[in-house]
DNA sequence: GGGTGCATGTAATGGGTTACATGATTCT
DNA sequence: AGAATCATGTAACCCATTACATGCACCC
């Protein structure tokens, strides 16, 4: 919801816009989907922290564009001295991990391996934005704060990548351990027969 | 729904003592409140995943047992197997500072320090956990994924703290800046009068 | 007597995702 | 011709937290 305010302070946008640069700006700290996106920008319109003007286009569909108001920018403040509560924690990775006896050590090397994955497109893409957006925006008063919150998630993510490194190596001699075992079951069982 | 069956493979227990083993063990992890500990439990019976037995006790209230069956864990081993999606992000008090320019910079500043005293705590919790819990129960075949568990907490919590405190150097900075800001602004006004 | 811990549960409420629907244009 | 992008929206559904309710016992 407030977010949705937040984006409007840098720029009017469309909705559609606001989905667009969510994902761009503060995609790996926060989310929003377009049926919430609609919806909250009716509810702010409608208590007034939003105006809505239409604007047409050629070719391209209508576009609404909404702006912040003053009675906008003081819910933000609002919400902004509102102290953050500490988010709950939920890890579905991290969960099957620890439940790791009940499955083959293999199938957790896939998830940590695709896990290394998304998470270095996602630490690329972060420092290109320190690189190339920030830098671009030196001039904007804001840019101090992007920076503090890229930042906050290369360090985040660089210690995922350092723990997936370690954690590969163990689950490995892990998954070979279990082979082996396999190997001298079969062997049993042959050896019985 | 799942961490219950995982718990219980661990050992027989009520809804009561999943609440409370939850947050001692995969608590930095997962999370589930009593609302949906109870229902969960009751639809895992339904389903044949767990059985239900009432203990009286004296002195406090009866308790009902669950265990896992065969079923249960075939489903948690069905689960298992399933690719864990990553999460979407929620970070709030990430998403107040990218909306720094809004509050005053002491504002932002008590926000971090008082992540920076909460991770802190989890983070001796759970190096403590590390030595006494895991060690502890070295026979039992689920102790390295715990620890690689608990190892991921460590990684993520000390970088937060790094984070923390190269941001608070800066917001330090900021803050300092606004409040002379302020006395000049005080200066001129009085040079006015 | 009153607070705290044990123990179980339900209902209201809120939040959010997914899927669906529409429709025009531009690119391959 | 078909896919993708622009653009807006709604409805169904799921999940989860919070708050409430109950009741006994132990300790101060």
């Amino acid at each position: 919801m407030e977010v949705l305010l937040g984006l409007l302070t840098i720029a009017p946008m469309s909705g559609y816009d606001l989905g667009l640069t969510i994902r761009a700006s503060v995609g790996h700290i926060w989310n929003e989907s377009y049926g919430q996106i609609y919806p909250n920008l009716k509810k702010l319109a409608a208590d007034g922290s939003v105006t809505a003007k239409t604007e047409r286009q050629k070719g391209k569909p209508d576009r609404t564009i909404y702006s912040i108001t003053k009675k906008g920018r003081e819910r933000l403040a609002k919400w902004l001295a509102v102290p953050p509560q500490p988010e709950i924690p939920r890890n579905e990775l991290l969960l099957k991990l620890f439940f790791g006896t009940q499955v083959p050590a293999d199938v957790l090397i896939g998830y940590v391996e695709s896990m290394v994955e998304g998470e270095g497109a996602v630490l690329r893409e972060l420092t290109r934005i320190e690189h190339e957006d920030i830098a671009q925006n030196q001039h904007y008063p804001g840019a101090p704060y992007w920076k503090m919150a890229a930042r906050f998630g290369q360090l985040e993510l660089k210690a995922h990548l350092r723990w997936a490194e370690e954690t590969l190596a163990e689950l490995r001699t892990i998954a070979g351990k279990q082979r082996s075992d396999a190997e001298t079951r079969k062997e049993k069982k042959h050896a019985g027969k």
